[in-house]
DNA sequence: TGCAAACCATAAC
DNA sequence: GTTATGGTTTGCA
């Protein structure tokens, strides 16, 4: 049995879908009507569910912790994602995009190269993303640093939680995964190609 | 700038 | 199997 468990912090509606206490698939939107349909896209019609409003402890500790990436504020990371039924490629760039760090961006292409694969590919993966904000697909951009697509809310709303993650870096760096290099840019290039600043 | 072609794993038929 | 589909990228006019 799938629970669904939906919550609302500062007028923003979260939505996370547990089984067996793993996260199947998490959500946000403005209204409690968004949040609960984009949950219930991810998850396959055969699959019974039930929909909570007064979370389990472990729903609640993964609803914080989504107002808290939310917030900008940084999590403990060791979140037991359903990632295992999940085609191959899908589970490292979503493991890749876990590794991209507060404050820093990285572009379609850069996680294509850190993986294998094309830009599109990898782009497809952020637009079915099932765990958002966990994994932070708001975090990938185009290679010239515009912001791209969104699903959620569409660019708005990933602009506002970029800008949110501001934390004044300035160089560029590169970070690890699964053996390879990953360069990852300060947000500040993204919010600079925006014509709104924050 | 703007357009066209190459790119590549998935999902849907 | 085959085709369609992108939250892309790059090159070239």
């Amino acid at each position: 049995m799938m629970e669904i468990y939906i919550l609302n912090f500062d007028d923003v509606w979260f939505s996370v879908a547990c089984d067996c206490e793993q996260i199947a698939a998490s959500s946000f939107g403005s209204t409690q009507q968004s949040a609960i349909g984009k949950i219930l896209e991810m998850i396959p019609f055969d699959v019974p569910f039930q929909v909570f409003h007064e979370p389990s402890l472990f729903a609640r500790s993964a609803l914080a912790n989504l107002k808290s990436l939310y917030d900008a504020k940084k999590i403990n990371l060791d979140f037991s994602l359903a990632l295992s039924k999940l085609p191959a490629y899908t589970q490292k760039v979503l493991k890749a995009t876990l590794q991209v760090p507060l404050g820093y961006v990285t572009t379609y292409g850069a996680l294509a190269k850190a993986v294998g694969g094309g830009p599109r590919a990898v782009g497809n993966i952020m637009a079915s993303n099932p765990f958002a904000p966990i994994v932070p697909c708001h975090r990938v951009v185009r290679a010239n640093f515009k912001i791209g697509g969104y699903g959620l809310g569409g660019f708005r709303v990933k602009a506002e939680l970029l800008s949110r993650e501001k934390q004044g870096f300035s160089e560029p760096k590169e970070i690890m995964v699964n053996g390879r290099g990953l360069e990852v840019f300060p947000v500040e290039c993204v919010l600079k190609s925006l014509d709104i600043l924050f």
